[in-house]
Parts: structure tokens; C-alpha cells; sequence
DNA sequence: CGGCCACTTGATCCGACTCAACCTGCGTGG
DNA sequence: CCACGCAGGTTGAGTCGGATCAAGTGGCCG
């Protein structure tokens, strides 16, 4: 039934890890010891896999990434986009629980796990921080499982904006960094009732749609009241 | 449209805090100094409400807790039921993000915030130990939202009930500890359809209803099947 | 220029919701 | 002790929002 998702299939070589570098960037500003790695990835490439050993931690420094899960027959759900700013893959224990993937070209830091870990373990405010990231995470969770469980189609579209735009500046004009696809398996619909939404917002003149990445927000109170 | 949820009306004066006392328990084994005050709180009584200031950190000793977010219209989003030995209402900021509600007669312990914070500022290994709680929270909230995105009725129910059973000691025979709607609500369905939901298991010999609250899983195998 | 991929749009279908009746057990008051 | 009311649960009939299936359309890359 809801099987549409996943692209199977080897990974094209045109996938491959693009840039390796070396920039120094303190993962909290209090501990300037830490420096982050850059690393690149290509469109659609995975960072790393559901179940694997989780050494790195990361940052996103453009790009965008997502994190699934995926059922065995191939329905998945995005928990959620990572975006220039924003740091992911510290779980729970030494394996992943989820995939993480990047939806568009990324560039990202990255730091050992070891490292912060070690950190944690000496400082108080560094250990508070990454329990302060878990928070917040859990937090954003809370919130979209409401929206997963409880809201309309409609609803789901006007919040995904609302967030995008505020996670992107809020400026009113968003550039979306995933296809249709992605925003459909992070809301929990197809991707058919993503594209007619986003038709009917702009037939309604309340957003206007550039191109199918560039959304600028007309009416953004409406979209708010939409949106709950 | 989705309005079902949450009866309004002031509490019945039946519905207060039913009993309190010092019982001395500890937070965690590795410090004992901290202590938890006993209290309880009857079915469908309120023990904090979003937005309030989260002074306390409560520990269920008995009964059974749902923590959720409701929208204006009433339509509610369970995230997840709080079950004897598990600790809850320890979010991020001053502020609670959700509601807490007994489901049927409950004991908890409740700690004082501020002993826990300031434990985890001189406590390296409590801080760790409060952090793996909001990362196990957030484990689950993942889990839940695949549950929620994109599982049908009755893969929702299946896993619902094996989660139940785990849970709960992984007997076979789970006494469930809130209503239909509660389930509901958990699960993003309405209460017919979990009702119709557990009349099918038991009309295909997968489970036995004893009565409303009472399921014996006949075939679990084939429930953790269904729920994938 | 041709093929492909992402997206859009249309037609139809179906799983879960809505609305409604009824059943059952329990607590309350006569 | 029984009659009643009520809350929670079950079951049935009909509807509908979003999924599915199926054509297009347009932009980009080779």
C-alpha cells in the first residue's frame, strides 16, 4: 500500500564523498579544543546507516540532511531535516537508530565521538549542552508527532513552511533543500497530496510557488492559522 | 473534524490528590541523598499542565500516566504512557511542553527539580544518567513517529499491544491501564477503530479479550508480525 | 535534440472516520 | 435490593480525505 520511498539499486559514482578538508571549528564555543572536520557529500548520499557504529558527530554547514527510518517493504518517515547550523548524529549508546542521508549537495563537520564524549565526562557545561541538544530534539519530536497523529494534510503543509521559513531565517521567501518526496515521507503523506497542497495554497493566493524549490510565504498568517 | 478527546468541565470534587507521605526513595542508586515524596492522584486528575513551571521530576511507582498536547479544537496527541518504574516531567527549560494525566488511580514520587539540576552540576555520572533518559524518550518518540506516519490500523494496534506487553513484564497477559480513547489518541486513531481493531485479533484467535482492559496475546509471533 | 527525472494534475478507490444505535457493568438513590 | 442513569465499549452504515494508479508537462543534462 503506502510502498513508494526508497531508491534501491547501487549507489551511482557519481555518489562518492566530493571534498576532504581541514577546518578548524570549535564544537562549543566554551571549548575551543574541539575541531571539526569538513567533509562533503553528494546529493542522496548516505552519511551513515541505521545500526552502524555511531563515531561521529556532526554539524551541517550547507546542505541539508535527512534522518529516517525505513519499514522492511520500503514505507519511510523522515524524523527530521537538518539544516546549515544544526547538529546531528549524537544517539543514545554505539549504534545509529536511524539513517542519515543528504537531500542536496552538504558540506559538514565532523567530530569524534570519543572526543566529546571524554568532554562530557570533564566538564559539567559541555555534558549539559549535549543533554540541552538531546532536549531539544525530543522536543521537536513531541511537536511532530502531534502533527503526524492529529492533523490534516493541509496542515501538515502550512506547518512544514512555517518551520522551514523560521528554520531558514524567516524571511518569507524559502528555498527548499528536498524534494517532494522527502517533504511527503517527513509529513507522513504522499507525495501527489504534497504537490496538490502546495497547488491549492498558491491558488489561493497564499503562497507563490517560483519554481518547485522556491516558496515565497504571501499570506504567512494564514499559513500560521493553517498550521494551528 | 478529527474533534473527539479531552471532557471539558471543571474536575469532580472526587478528582483531587488522594493521599501523601514521606517514603523515602532514591533517585538513583549511585545517590542516595536525594529523595522522592510520595503522592498520588486519581483517574483522570491532572498532575501538571503545559506550560507550567516544571518544578518537580515524578518517578510512577503505581498505575499509569499519559503525557500529550492538545490543539484549540481538542483534537489530543498522546506521546506516550508513563508505566511503574518510569520516570517523567523532566523537560527541557522551566516550563512544561506537556500535560501529565493519571489514566486510573496512581502513585508517583516526585522529585525537587532544582536538587536534580544542581545534582547533575557536581555529579558527572547523574548529569550522564539524566541525559540517557531524554535520549531513551527520544528513541521512543522516533519509533513513533514511523508508528504514526506511516503504519496502518492494524499495524499500529499490534505494536501497541506487544509494546504494552514488553512493557509490562512480557507476560502474554497485559492489564491495560487507560481507555480506548487513551489508546487512541496514542496511536492517531479514533476509539472505534482500536476497538474494531482488537474485535479482529480476537475474532482471528490472536488475542483473547477477557474484558475491555485484560488481552491475552495468543499469538504474539503473529503481532509482532503485524507491527513490523 | 532526445531522454529522463521531478513534479503536476486527473480519475478512481479504499481505509479509517463520522454518525448513530445498542450493549454492558457499575455506582447511586429510592 | 432493585431500577435507573451513565460512562465506556462495541458494532453497523455511510462518507470522505488522502492514497493509488495513470497521464501529462517542463527543465536539464548528455
Amino acid at each position: 500500500m503506502f510502498i513508494q520511498t526508497v531508491a534501491p539499486s547501487t549507489r551511482p559514482a557519481a555518489l562518492r564523498p566530493q571534498s576532504f578538508g581541514q577546518t578548524p571549528a570549535p564544537l562549543f564555543a566554551s571549548t575551543p579544543e574541539i575541531l571539526g572536520t569538513s567533509f562533503s557529500y553528494g546529493r542522496d548520499e548516505e552519511i551513515y546507516g541505521e545500526g552502524e557504529d555511531n563515531e561521529f558527530v556532526y554539524k551541517v554547514v550547507s546542505g541539508a540532511v535527512r534522518t529516517y527510518k525505513v519499514m522492511r517493504d520500503g514505507r519511510r518517515q523522515i524524523g527530521g531535516f537538518h539544516l546549515p547550523g544544526d547538529y546531528f548524529g549524537f544517539e543514545l549508546g554505539t549504534r545509529h537508530l536511524l539513517t542519515a542521508e543528504a537531500t542536496t549537495d552538504t558540506k559538514v563537520l565532523l567530530f569524534k565521538r570519543s572526543q566529546i564524549e571524554s568532554l562530557a565526562t570533564r566538564d559539567v557545561s559541555a555534558a549539559r549542552e549535549l543533554w540541552l541538544m538531546t532536549a531539544g530534539q525530543l522536543r521537536h519530536a513531541e511537536d511532530h508527532m502531534l502533527l503526524l497523529g492529529r492533523k490534516t494534510a493541509t496542515e501538515r503543509l502550512a506547518a512544514f513552511l512555517i518551520e522551514m521559513d523560521k528554520r531558514l531565517g524567516g524571511t518569507g521567501v524559502v528555498e527548499l533543500p528536498m524534494s517532494r518526496r522527502d517533504i511527503a515521507d517527513y509529513l507522513g503523506l504522499t507525495l501527489e497530496t504534497v504537490s496538490r497542497g502546495f497547488s491549492q495554497f498558491q491558488a489561493s493566493g497564499i503562497v507563490q510557488l517560483i519554481d518547485a524549490r522556491h516558496v515565497v510565504l504571501v499570506k504567512r498568517r494564514k499559513l500560521e492559522e493553517d498550521a494551528e
